[in-house]
RNA sequence: GCCCCUGUAGUUCAAUGGAUAGAACGGCGGAUUCCUAAUCCGCAAAUGGAGGUUCGAUUCCUCCCAGGGGCACCA
C-alpha cells in the first residue's frame, strides 16, 4: 500500500524499533517551506529515549537517509524531522490511482453500522435544522459506506402519541373552520401552521363534510391517518430533493402493534428496573446513570415517548447492528443518560449506542435573526431554503460546519452571493478538468494513460499528487471525528492545489504533447478524486460552468 | 442553581498538544496576445479574560466573563 504518509510512518517506525523505541508520533504536512512531510517522533521520544529532542532526531534522521522515497532528510529545531520525498516516489502514486480509477481505498472491517437521522414528528415539514441533521447523517453514511462499512440509514417516524392526537385535532379544527365554523380554535398545544389548512383544503374536496362538526374515536382515527399520510409525503418529497436516500423508514406505531414495547416492559420489571408511583410506572434510570428516575408510563395509562424508544433501540440490537448512532439536535442531549441507562438496564453493552449531536442553526436574513417555531408555524421550510440557494449549496453548506458548531446561515448572504459559496470552487476545478480534456480533442493532443508520468517536475504537480494521495486520510478523518467537514475541506484544498497547478503549468502545449500527456494523467487522477468526493457529499460534478 | 455546546481577522468558518494560527467573503494592490478570471498572486487583519500542566497550549485542567441549548407523567 502506498499511502505516502503511511509508508514514511512505518519507515520511522521500523527506525524507533531499531533503537528500541516505541511510542504514538505523528507524520504531518508541515508548514510551507519545510518540505512534504515531518514527524514529531523525537520531540515525543525524547522523554523515553531520556535524550534531548535533537539528538533523537539526529540519530532517527542518520538511518533513514538512504531511503530511495526521500530526496533529502532533515532535522529541524526544536526536534522536527523534515523530509523531501524523490520524484519515484510521486509518480508511483499517480500511477496507482489510475491504474485504479480512483484512490485505493483500504476497506475496514465491514461492521454492520446503522445511522438513525432526520426523525421527526410527522407534524409539519422539514425545517432548516433538520436539513443540517439530514445532511450529515447522509454524508456520515456515505463515507463510511465508501470505507466497508455495512451501514444502514434510517429514519423513525413518530406516528404515535400525544402529538398526533393533537395535530389530528388541529387539522380537524382547520376543516370545520374551512366549513364556517370560525367559533372553533386550534388547541393549546397544537399546530398552527398554514400547511395543516392546504391539507384541510384537499380534505374537504375529498370528503365534502362528513366529518363537519363531528368528533369522535373514529373521527379523529381517519384524520391521524390522513394528517400522517400526507405530510409524510411531503416529508418525502424534500428528502428527495434533497438526494438523501433512507433504507429503512422505522414507524413508533408498529412497535406498540407488534409487542415490542410490551416485551421490553416485561424484560425490565423482570430484571427489577421498574417500579410504579403516583399511579405511573419509572425506569430506575438513577441505578445506572446520574440522573433521575423517568416515566414510562403515564398515569393515564398511555407510554411517554422514552418508554417507545427504548423499545425502538431494543429492536436496533435485535437486528444485529455491531454500533449505532443516533444523529440529534443538541436539544436533546439531556436525553442521552437515560437511554445510557435503559441500554444497561436491557444489558446491551456500552459502546453500542452512540449519539452525535449538532449544534442548532440560527436563520438570519439580513441584520434580522430569524425566531423558528415549529408549533407557531413561524419558520422558514427546508424547502423555502433549498428553492432559495439550491441543493448543492444547501448540502455543501450543512457539510462544510462541524456538527458541534452553532452555525449562522445568513438566506441573503447566501442568496445573493451563492456563486461565492465554495461549493462552486471545488466545482469549477472539476470543469475545468473537463474541459481540458475537450479542448485536447481540439488540439490534436492525445491522452495516453498512465505514460509519460515521469516527465512531471514542477513543484506545483507534485503539490497536486501529495494531495491525491490524502484522500483516504480524509475519509478517515471523517469516521474518526464523525465531522462531514473533512472532507469538504479535504475538497477545497484539492481543487485549490489544482488552481494552482493549472495557472501556473500550461496543461496542453502542441509544441510539447509528451509533457502534455503528463500533465492530462495528472487532471484525470484529480478529476476521479474530485468526482469520488462530490459524490460522496451527493453534490453534483457539473463538466461545464 | 445544575448539566451540555460554543467564544479565533470586520463577517462566516478551519486548525489528531507542534514550527510562521489557515481559508472564504468583505477591504487594498496586481495577473488573461495560451487550456474557463466562477481562477491565480500579493498586502492589511484574530485565539474573550486570568492562572496551571510541559520541550511546546487555539487545543488539556481550574476559575471568571459572554452566547446557545437542556433540566416534564412533551417529543
Amino acid at each position: 500500500m502506498l499511502l505516502l504518509r503511511r509508508l514514511v510512518h512505518d519507515l520511522v517506525q521500523k527506525v524507533l524499533s531499531e533503537l528500541d523505541l516505541s511510542y504514538h508520533f505523528e507524520v504531518e504536512v508541515p508548514p510551507e517551506g519545510f518540505g512534504d512531510f515531518s514527524t514529531n517522533a523525537a520531540l515525543v521520544g525524547a522523554r523515553h529515549a531520556k535524550c534531548r529532542p535533537m539528538e533523537l532526531a539526529e540519530k532517527i534522521a542518520e538511518k533513514l537517509k538512504n531511503e530511495d522515497i526521500f530526496h533529502s532528510v532533515e532535522v529541524a529545531k526544536p526536534g522536527f524531522i523534515n523530509f523531501r520525498l524523490s520524484k519515484k516516489a510521486y509518480v508511483d502514486v499517480l500511477r496507482q490511482i489510475i491504474v485504479n480509477e480512483a484512490y485505493p481505498i483500504r476497506k475496514s472491517e465491514p461492521l454492520r453500522i446503522q445511522f438513525e437521522y432526520g426523525s421527526a414528528n410527522p407534524t409539519g415539514p422539514f425545517t432548516v435544522g433538520h436539513g443540517r441533521q439530514l445532511v450529515i447523517g447522509d454524508v456520515l453514511s456515505n463515507v463510511f459506506r465508501e470505507l466497508g462499512y455495512e451501514v444502514t440509514r434510517e429514519m423513525y417516524i413518530n406516528d404515535a402519541g400525544r402529538q398526533i392526537s393533537l395535530l389530528a385535532k388541529s387539522l380537524w379544527v382547520r376543516y370545520n373552520q374551512l366549513l364556517g365554523s370560525q367559533d372553533l380554535e386550534i388547541p393549546e398545544d397544537g399546530y398552527r401552521g398554514e400547511y395543516l389548512i392546504d391539507i384541510a383544503k384537499k380534505l374537504l374536496e375529498e370528503v365534502g363534510e362528513t366529518y363537519k362538526n363531528r368528533w369522535d374515536s373514529e373521527t379523529e382515527s381517519f384524520f391521524k391517518r390522513y394528517a400522517v399520510e400526507n405530510i409524510l409525503n411531503n416529508m418525502k418529497e424534500d428528502l428527495c430533493t434533497l438526494d438523501c436516500e433512507f433504507d429503512v423508514y422505522f414507524s413508533e406505531k408498529s412497535l406498540i402493534e407488534d409487542g415490542t414495547v410490551q416485551k421490553v416492559l416485561d424484560i425490565l420489571r423482570e430484571k427489577g428496573f421498574i417500579y410504579e408511583k403516583d399511579g405511573a410506572v419509572w425506569l430506575r434510570v438513577s441505578q445506572f446513570v446520574e440522573d433521575d428516575d423517568k416515566v414510562l408510563i403515564k398515569n393515564d395509562g398511555s407510554y411517554t415517548y422514552f418508554l417507545t424508544d427504548i423499545a425502538y433501540h431494543f429492536n436496533k440490537y435485535s437486528r444485529g447492528f455491531h454500533k449505532i448512532y443516533d444523529i440529534w439536535g443538541s436539544d436533546h442531549h439531556g436525553h442521552i443518560p437515560r437511554m445510557v441507562a435503559a441500554m444497561r438496564a436491557l444489558g446491551i453493552e456500552d459502546g453500542f449506542f452512540n449519539v452525535i449531536l449538532h449544534q442548532f442553526v440560527t436563520l438570519k436574513r439580513g441584520e434580522e435573526i430569524v425566531r423558528m417555531s415549529t408549533r407557531a408555524g413561524e419558520f422558514v421550510t427546508l424547502r423555502q431554503l433549498i428553492e432559495e440557494v439550491g441543493k448543492d449549496a444547501v448540502r455543501y453548506f450543512f457539510a462544510m460546519i462541524d456538527p458541534n458548531t452553532h452555525m449562522v446561515f445568513d438566506l441573503e448572504l447566501a442568496k445573493a452571493r451563492s456563486m461565492d459559496n465554495p461549493v462552486y470552487y471545488v466545482q469549477y476545478a472539476h470543469a475545468r478538468i473537463c474541459s481540458l480534456f475537450e479542448q485536447a480533442k481540439s488540439k490534436s493532443i492525445t491522452f495516453n494513460k498512465n505514460e509519460d508520468l515521469d516527465l512531471l517536475n514542477d513543484p506545483a504537480e507534485f503539490a497536486v499528487i501529495r494531495r491525491l494521495d490524502m484522500f483516504e486520510d480524509a475519509l478517515h478523518e471523517v469516521e474518526k471525528t464523525l465531522s462531514p467537514n473533512k472532507l469538504t475541506q479535504y475538497l477545497e484544498a484539492l481543487a485549490y492545489d489544482f488552481h494552482s497547478f493549472y495557472t501556473k503549468c500550461l496543461v496542453l502545449d502542441p509544441g510539447n504533447p509528451r509533457l502534455s500527456n503528463a500533465r492530462l494523467n495528472l487532471a484525470y487522477a484529480t478529476l476521479l478524486v474530485l468526482k469520488k468526493g462530490l459524490s460522496l457529499l451527493r453534490v453534483s460534478a457539473p463538466e461545464r460552468m
